[in-house]
DNA sequence: CTAGTTGTAGTCAGACTGACTATAACACGA
DNA sequence: TCGTGTTATAGTCAGTCTGACTACAACTAG
């Protein structure tokens, strides 16, 4: 057994989700070559012999977003690993999950002939099923966001992982802004704020106000990321 | 870049967890060959060809513990990826973390020179720093033991997955020695009762009755598995 | 200055929890 | 068979947290 090793293609892929217009958005590349040639997908690409999966995964991700150095969170999701999930040869998937703030459009990446934001909920229904109207995505992708937005959700109720989605200072609307797109519905708002303000270290005053909106209103306290992490009790979605 | 994919092996790793003598116990086989000859290391081997991760792990998972069909749960853990993780080649791992009723006794495998249970707390602190007196690990397996054991412990709060470890049917006390040996500390008698019970469809009650046992007392009422996963709230660490 | 909008503060009944106490059922030995 | 120690089961009670509200403050646009 001890000579026998099958060979393997190690691949990162990434959900790399972000909020654009009150809606939860992910990053997908229009394939430029076969297999899947002009479907879209997660992006993505092989690990390197002398780096680790998360160290591919924070390669692809500066590169995919064109940005200097990724602001956000990033974490292993999980492996898909079926023998023919690639139609060329066998390759296993180690798949993360990323948030960032608000990010500039993408530019397309070398082998990817247009990239750009999707409203997640345009692709993939509450079931996980996909959308009519919404187009097939390459490979096992579709699971594997499914799977992401699950843990995106998951992880809203029992971290403080919603700041990753806001860049600093941000006011508490804004975070609870951030919870809407998530779990398609908006917390209570007062029962919101004593959560957040009541969970120590999940967000730190700051002394100045907001910026007025278009709408009008009361300008709402800025805050920043406190040092908590975890929340607990969680806060339940509605 | 579409012709150059460094070549990888694929293993997979197993932390199979069950309870010996009210603790957690883990099964690992002592190494007959290099690398690590003679150090202890969890389960685990080669992805085939024709099978994904899962498929493997259920495979190694019969061949280890020497059952016709493996009674329990599996899941994923995580991948681990570093470079260096194995001496002899590029080869990363998935994990998983399997939870079984009492096993029998292991038989050594075909390229293991030992099987046996140990028991976790002997083998990692609370910490998650080895022990004295305790064998290291082989390759990275402490690190996949201490996130497969918090695995463990994070799921009983907040799925059924304790009654995976006890054959059907099984008595309350039984299921509550499960959260004691996992967790180190036991939660209060009755307000894990009252959790349990209502917690619908976590048990179903049976209308007979336990065997003594050796100490006297009352004999308790057996239950079997009910279709819940989920508890909610979840039940908190003492 | 007024109306509409948004942020902040507080209230209140109900659910859940942690820490108990009391009682029922059983095994064993005298 | 009668206690006695042991274990399972049932219930209590104050404190905390939650969901669903109402009231009020601060701001902008007209």
């Amino acid at each position: 057994m001890s000579s026998e090793h099958p060979p393997f293609a190690v691949a990162v892929d990434l959900a790399i989700f972000t909020i654009r217009d009150g809606a939860l958005a992910v990053l997908l590349v229009e394939r430029g070559e076969e297999p899947f040639k002009g479907a879209w997908a997660l992006p993505g690409g092989f690990v390197e012999p002398d780096e680790d999966a998360e160290q591919a995964a924070w390669r692809e991700l500066n590169e995919e977003t064109g940005v200097e150095r990724f602001p956000g969170h990033l974490e292993q999701l999980r492996t898909y690993s079926a023998p023919d999930r690639d139609p060329r040869m066998r390759v296993v998937s180690v798949a993360h999950v990323a948030l960032a703030p608000d990010l500039p459009e993408p530019r397309a990446g070398t082998d990817a002939a247009d990239a750009r934001w999707w409203v997640v909920d345009d692709l993939i229904g509450e079931d996980g099923e996909p959308l009519e109207d919404a187009p097939a995505l390459a490979f096992d992708h579709r699971q594997i966001l499914v799977d992401a937005r699950e843990r995106v959700r998951a992880k809203l109720e029992y971290t403080t992982l919603a700041t990753e989605f806001v860049s600093e200072p941000f006011t508490l609307p804004e975070l609870r802004r951030v919870y809407a797109a998530v779990w398609g519905t908006p917390p209570d708002l007062g029962n919101f704020r004593r959560k957040v303000l009541g969970t120590d270290g999940f967000v730190t005053p700051t002394d100045s106000h907001g910026s007025p909106t278009e709408t009008g209103g009361r300008r709402a306290l800025l805050y920043r990321r406190g040092p908590a992490t975890a929340i607990s009790p969680p806060m339940v979605r509605g």
